[in-house]
RNA sequence: AGGACCAUAGCUCAGUUGGUUAGAGCGCCACGUUGACAUCGUGGAGGUCGGCGGUUCAAAUCCGCCUGGUCCUACCA
């Protein structure tokens, strides 16, 4: 073996043939057990937060393979709608300048396909890299034939139970897309705008008295007015408006119910009127108190237009440019203007309210315009300014702005023909399934956040604009008449269409979400009843973080259970974000992205600056992000191997917490595979060709073989609980804890007497060889699931000596998990290692106290302790002398005859180191003396509750006795240090 | 506006049902290349557990309020 541990040159090797070796197909006797990955896009590539949650999985996977259970991880990928599409259009642009509509939709698809041949193997190959157990063999895809059968099949089976539903609503429309998106795909960010004031005439100049009252009823404004004042921020959906609204009881616009008004914009001679209606709605106490509904341009304002009957007006088209298409305003303003009297003016699609010279344009750019055409001419609201001039009002606002969270561009509310799914019948049971236990969410509070959501579910818009998806099942007649079937066929079969009756499928595609919404069961070949379906549904857990528990997994869980009648998965467990040692969200543009497989092989500090800064186009932050990077990782970054990378996710994952990535942590744990390997190595030198009593013979144990073996059941169970309640920070500190505190510290030094020793007999060094091997062995074991590759590197040389190995080929990644055997628990040996280390360290403090190298030679003597300690001296003696470094070490029967020594006591026993006037009196007094105030603190605080009769009546005895033994002991000591002084004093 | 979560050593974090002299790793200081490992060893310094109240014999832990931070949800035209 290398004398250092070095990763990259065996983690490829050892996952090639665990994979050759089918290692990673579900092969259990025991109960099943199956996860099934969160699919990636395919076309994606792995970051952190993939890396952290392929860790956990397959710690997972691993481990209950180990423990004999039937164990699947299904692995596979997603098509990803939206975020595909845009990647092969911009390189489509990039390559050939066409667009996609250049291409048309057959030949851009195809270029989609050809893309995720091309680029599709990447992020497989990199899940192959966290060292990934999943079953490759059922490698799936969301597009793939069986899944499109599955999605087909859920499409028509809930429009035939009249779940999913066609109509025209208002969604959220994504202008650079030119798709619908869900409210999920929605980020509302607070940004800088205006609102603005204006005045809307009252029809045929008619007046009111405008009268404004404070709360206590007074008359604080009464003006005449012949207009009704309206805020808006967007007012060029001024155009669009088919109302005023007031609320019921704002007396100020009582006498105006039922009249009408004059929207200010558009030509002077077709200004169009519009009713003012009363609504719950409007806020009295908000603005003007008066709202403008603009029913076909905002989503509160579609609810007001939908009760009170006010038609709803297009303004723009695809692009969320100002409509080109439809009536002529004028044509369009008469006829809003007769549905605003009350006529019924049918369909008013075609109706265009925008104005010709606004027409095409931009929406912004058409806001500009309508605000510039109504302050000229006169019909802002003003307020005075400092001068006392009249001014235009319009206030400065943050406001809340959709934005699409994929292309970044403003959200519009856009009323168009869309499918959707009727949740509220989805969602009952889905709910009650996390109520009554069925799915169970760790951490438990994210229960309360998904019956929060899904108990104000909106019916769910499944159909999107795009051209990479599964496309809807539906065919429309010349007469618009849809049909919805698994094919063309079956839907002129089902409905006895003639053949020369032409049919055409609809052109939308449906949300990822949607397939991916049948994962757990389209992946095991739902609609068919295959034993894998069988076997492996429901899945056991899901592992996932909290920002899709409402795309993903409520979906999952309503589609799940409507068709297959089971849960998707019993556990939910969710995790936090992987963000920057700052606790910053990594992302490109603040440039503190880091890249797991750069962690795990390193990357010179160039490499890293250019891939940081490489496509900015912002040279000022290019340079700053090349300077914070240069500053934080100024070597680049070392390789730290796949194992470190995991074992330091693994102890930073406290659930549903985020987690800041800490880059030391990730040395240490680098530094810890070195640890274990050089461990290793150490055991094989002493092991490799010796008899190590594993022939099935009795051997002799000492009472150290005893001891790390009793430990080591310890930390089997501690390991196996953590692992159980997902808590593998936990499982992950015992396991270092023991493996470097305790094995490694303590035991392999406590082997070297005995294996190196002349006087050894060869029965005691049988048994330290064989327990050396047998608990690195079950280390190596306990350590697989979260470290894999280096366990099984090392096993591979460990096992045969330990006996376990079953020839050619064998892999620990079949072997059993290590479970704890409480019979092995060996509390007298522990008791006599625990007094050994504390002999041991005593003479170590008082070597470090004075100031004496750490290996030259002292002399020991023991005292004050009774006949045990006696005993355990002689026991111990060649471990003392070796690890503590004495050249001589006695028992001193009569305390009175100690010589001036610096003393620490380990039990009653007192530990002397002669001192021979080497020492420094000033300074050892002055230790002293700080030791013996520090002694007396804490005797006082014992003291004072001990004197407390309300503690001493009313804790429980247990306590009550621990605070007097824990007071003997500190006072026994302090009667140690008080000797020491005065004697040192007397010098 | 409503809700959730968090606040413990310089940094990243543990701390089970209230009872520890409040822990770990990294970093820091001192000493040390002894025959697994300097990616190491030994020892050490460093915290009134965000603040204020309350419950209790006893609070980092339970309750209330406040401050600071993160995030969700809904948003007022």
């Amino acid at each position: 073996m290398d004398k250092t541990y070095q990763p990259e040159q065996i983690e490829n090797r050892w996952y090639q043939r665990w994979e050759e070796g089918g290692h990673f197909a579900p092969s259990g006797q025991g109960a099943p057990f199956a996860i099934m990955i969160p699919p990636p896009n395919v076309t994606g590539s792995l970051h952190m937060g993939h890396a952290f949650q392929d860790t956990i999985m397959d710690t997972l996977t691993r481990w209950q393979r180990m423990r004999g259970r039937n164990t699947l991880w299904q692995v596979g990928t997603d098509h990803a709608g939206i975020a595909t599409q845009m990647l092969v259009e911009r390189k489509v642009a990039a390559e050939e300048g066409k667009s996609r509509h250049d291409l048309g939709r057959e030949a851009f698809t195809d270029r989609v396909w050809e893309w995720k041949h091309e680029s599709g193997g990447h992020i497989t190959r990199q899940l192959r890299r966290m060292g990934a157990s999943v079953d490759w063999s059922r490698e799936r895809f969301t597009m793939d034939d069986g899944f499109y059968k599955a999605v087909q099949e859920v499409f028509v089976q809930l429009f035939d139970k009249g779940l999913i539903y066609r109509g025209k609503r208002l969604v959220n429309w994504d202008p650079k897309f030119e798709t619908a998106i869900s409210d999920l795909e929605v980020e509302n960010i607070e940004v800088n705008g205006h609102m603005w004031h204006f005045k809307y005439p009252l029809a045929g100049g008619e007046t009111y008295e405008y009268i404004e009252k404070d709360a206590e009823g007074n008359v604080t404004r009464r003006e005449t007015r012949d207009y009704i004042s309206i805020a808006t921020t967007r007012p060029e959906t001024m155009l669009g408006d088919g109302a005023v609204a007031v609320h019921p009881s704002d007396e100020r616009y009582a006498p105006l119910i039922g009249k009408l008004c004059e929207i200010p914009v558009g030509p002077k001679e077709h200004r169009r009127l519009i009713p003012i209606i009363t609504d719950e709605y409007p806020d009295p106490d908000f603005g003007s108190g008066a709202v403008k509904i603009t029913g076909a341009h905002d989503f509160n304002d579609y609810a007001v237009a939908q009760r009170n009957g006010i038609p709803l007006y297009n303004l723009m088209d695809r692009k969320a440019h100002m409509r080109r298409d439809g009536l002529s305003y004028e044509e369009s303003a008469t006829l809003a203007s007769r549905a605003a009297r009350g006529e019924d003016i049918g369909d008013v699609d075609e109706v265009n309210l925008v104005p010709t010279e606004l027409r095409g344009l931009d929406r912004f750019e058409a806001r500009r315009r309508v605000v510039e055409a109504i302050t000229a001419e006169g019909l802002a609201m003003t307020t005075a300014d400092a001068e006392g001039n009249e001014q235009p009002l319009v206030e400065s606002k943050t406001l809340m702005q959709p934005f699409g969270d994929r292309s970044g561009d403003v959200i519009e509310p856009y009323l168009t023909d869309q499918w959707f799914v009727a949740v509220e019948n989805l969602a009952k049971p889905a709910i009650a399934a996390v109520e009554n236990g069925d799915i169970e969410f760790v951490p438990k509070n994210y229960e309360n956040m998904y019956f929060a959501w899904m108990r104000d579910l909106q019916d769910w818009c499944i159909s999107r604009q795009l051209w990479w998806g599964h496309r809807i099942p539906a065919w429309y007649d010349a007469d618009g008449n849809v049909y919805v079937a698994r094919s063309e066929t079956e839907a002129r079969n089902k409905h006895g269409l003639a053949d020369d009756v032409g049919l055409t499928q609809d052109e939308d595609v449906l949300d990822t979400w949607f397939s991916s919404g049948l994962w757990t069961f389209g992946t095991l070949g739902w609609p068919e009843k295959t034993e894998a379906l069988e076997t492996f549904h429901p899945t056991n857990v899901l592992v996932t973080g909290f920002d899709i528990i409402f795309f993903w997994v409520a979906r999952m869980i309503m589609l799940t259970l409507e068709f297959t009648g089971e849960v998707p998965f019993k556990q939910v467990y969710v995790h936090g974000l992987v963000r920057d040692g700052q606790g910053n969200k990594m992302s490109k543009s603040k440039g503190n992205v880091l890249d797991p497989i750069d962690l795990i092989d390193g990357i010179d500090l160039e490499a890293l600056v250019e891939k940081r800064t490489g496509n900015m186009m912002q040279p000022q932050k290019a340079k700053a992000i090349a300077k914070a990077t240069r500053q934080e990782f100024p070597e680049g970054i070392e390789p730290h191997g796949t194992d470190a990378l995991r074992f330091t996710f693994l102890s930073q994952a406290t659930t549903g917490r985020d987690i800041k990535f800490d880059m030391g942590r990730l040395d240490g744990y680098r530094n810890f595979c070195n640890k274990l390997w050089n461990a290793s190595r150490y055991v094989l030198m002493n092991a490799e060709g010796q008899d190590c009593g594993t022939d099935g013979s009795e051997v002799e144990l000492s009472l150290a073989d005893r001891w790390i073996v009793s430990r080591l059941q310890q930390t089997e169970t501690q390991v196996t609980r953590a692992m159980e309640e997902y808590r593998f920070d936990h499982a992950s500190q015992a396991l270092y804890e023991f493996i470097w505190n305790e094995y490694c510290d303590w035991y392999l030094e406590l082997s070297k007497p005995v294996l190196w020793d002349d006087d050894a007999t060869p029965e005691s060094q049988r048994g330290t060889r064989r327990t050396l091997v047998r608990v690195l062995e079950a280390i190596l074991r306990l350590a697989h699931p979260m470290m894999p590759y280096i366990t099984e590197e090392i096993w591979q040389r460990v096992a045969p000596l330990a006996g376990t190995y079953r020839g050619e080929g064998d892999s620990l990644m079949v072997h059993p998990w290590p479970e704890a055997d409480e019979a092995r628990v060996d509390e007298a040996a522990t008791r006599n290692i625990e007094w050994l280390k504390g002999v041991i360290v005593a003479i170590r403090n008082i070597r470090a106290e004075l100031n004496i190298a750490p290996g030259k030679p002292l002399e020991a003597l023991l005292t004050k302790g009774d006949a045990s300690d006696r005993e355990r001296l002689e026991a111990n003696r060649p471990f003392l002398a070796k690890l503590a470094k004495l050249e001589r070490l006695d028992w001193l029967d009569d305390p009175a005859e100690a010589p001036l020594a610096a003393t620490q006591l380990v039990g009653d026993m007192e530990v002397l180191v002669p001192m021979a006037g080497l020492i420094d009196k000033d300074a050892e007094l002055a230790r002293l003396a700080k030791e013996i105030d520090k002694q007396d603190k804490l005797i006082g605080g014992i003291e004072k509750k001990l004197g407390n009769e309300s503690f001493v009546a009313k804790a429980p005895d247990a306590v009550v006795q621990k605070e007097r033994d824990k007071l003997d002991d500190l006072s026994a000591n302090r009667r140690l240090l008080i000797e020491q002084r005065d004697k040192i004093a007397a010098l």
